[in-house]
DNA sequence: GAATGTGAAAATATTCACAGCG
DNA sequence: CGCTGTGAATATTTTCACATTC
């Protein structure tokens, strides 16, 4: 056996879902292939980091299709080997809970159908939204939600509910068998065991953004100070 | 001068956000402290993790304000130090543009005021929306973005548009002097040097789940092939 | 006893730098 | 040459473990 396989790093993850956004626009405008050090400046990247990431898409399969010295990389065939390392590669069943205005932004997005991303029903915990239709889907009650997940084989469950519903949602997705939650609600949600939670939160982006801003502000000063 | 002071590193500053979020109902329900092993339960870290974390946040100002050994933190007190850290403290004020779906979404969620974050004025690219009234607010052409953000010293935009106007936008807000973006449009925006961007991309964090569902499964696939 | 604060150790992640290919 | 792939060197982050305080 070998020296036991290490599983792909966290960030390294995180910047494949970055570097598939890049790819993708240059394979639509017949770009045929980018270097480490094209890729890595359009994320503020270093060549080496995009090479050593990559590097990992390569090996985490046996797949032999590697980039090319002198050349660079082959974006129709890295697009495709990253979508296979990081799952996008087959389809995914989804499920959206609330269709107040994220969730209806959500399904006016077509974008996700590209990406792999399906929502194969709606519902919402309000009785009165009951039946509306939305798009091509029917809006249904929550108890419908074993059914659902269970028929369309649904892996993932999109919680746009406001806070006051998302825990006793959440609980209801993971008791029907759900595998993983996109969480929009303010909050952290307990879910069962097993049970992957993914969240975006605006308020904890705009924490982030601030602060950012404030270093700047900070240096800013400093470096006024010294002049 | 001390050995150069260090600034705040990335994941302690992502974390800080989410310490926030924990300790303020605990505030509202009246619990006077919080040992660093309860709030890493919460959020699935380690004590010693949150432990080094809440150092950063004492030392980083001169503050002398710690926790208390035997007895844990003081939730007031370090959810006050916590945001003056990462500059949450302060009010900011921000400008929408993109009063769609998501633009709406985040006008009728009333929870940012609490957090600091004022949105002063809103805009939409669509001549159509202009003078529309939203809640209190009513929406401006874009042409208008400059002297709103001068007027109200405004810091952070928020971009909440269709992918086809977003680097439109994003442009206008730079040339506007505005200090961060906080940019929906599922796409990388290019801004002026100085400006920060913090990105909030579904098709990511969809990703980014999918990709831990399947690791659990494979997972779950290798420890039920060996039992 | 229950908890903090913190050096030191371990684990992770990034950058360097260069051999080798196209 | 330009660019990949990758060990080795750094840098960063997390965990350990324990003296110290309440």
């Amino acid at each position: 056996m070998p020296p036991t396989v290490r599983r792909i790093p966290r960030p390294t993850a995180q910047r494949l879902s970055l570097y598939l956004r890049e790819i993708q626009p240059l394979i639509a405008q017949g770009q045929p292939t980018l270097s480490s050090r094209e890729l890595g400046e359009k994320l503020g990247l270093s060549s080496a980091q995009v090479r050593k990431d990559l590097a990992w898409v390569v090996q985490s399969r046996q797949a032999s299709e590697a980039g090319r010295a002198g050349v660079g990389y082959n974006c129709v065939k890295m697009n495709e080997s990253i979508r296979r390392v990081i799952g996008a590669n087959r389809r995914w069943s989804t499920v959206l809970v609330g269709v107040g205005n994220i969730g209806r932004a959500l399904l006016a997005y077509g974008g996700f159908a590209q990406d792999g991303f399906l929502i194969s029903a709606i519902f919402d915990a309000n009785p009165r939204m009951e039946g509306k239709r939305i798009g091509t889907l029917k809006v249904q009650p929550t108890s419908a939600l074993r059914k659902a997940i269970r028929t369309h084989r649904v892996a993932i469950g999109i919680l746009a509910v406001p806070r006051s519903a998302a825990q006793s949602v959440a609980t209801q997705l993971c008791d029907a068998g759900i595998r993983g939650i996109l969480n929009f609600a303010p909050m952290r949600i307990s879910v069962t065991e097993g049970v992957s939670v993914t969240n975006i939160d605006v308020s904890v982006a705009l924490e982030q953004l601030s602060m950012d801003v404030s270093i700047r502000d900070q240096m800013r000063l400093i470096s006024e100070g010294a002049a």
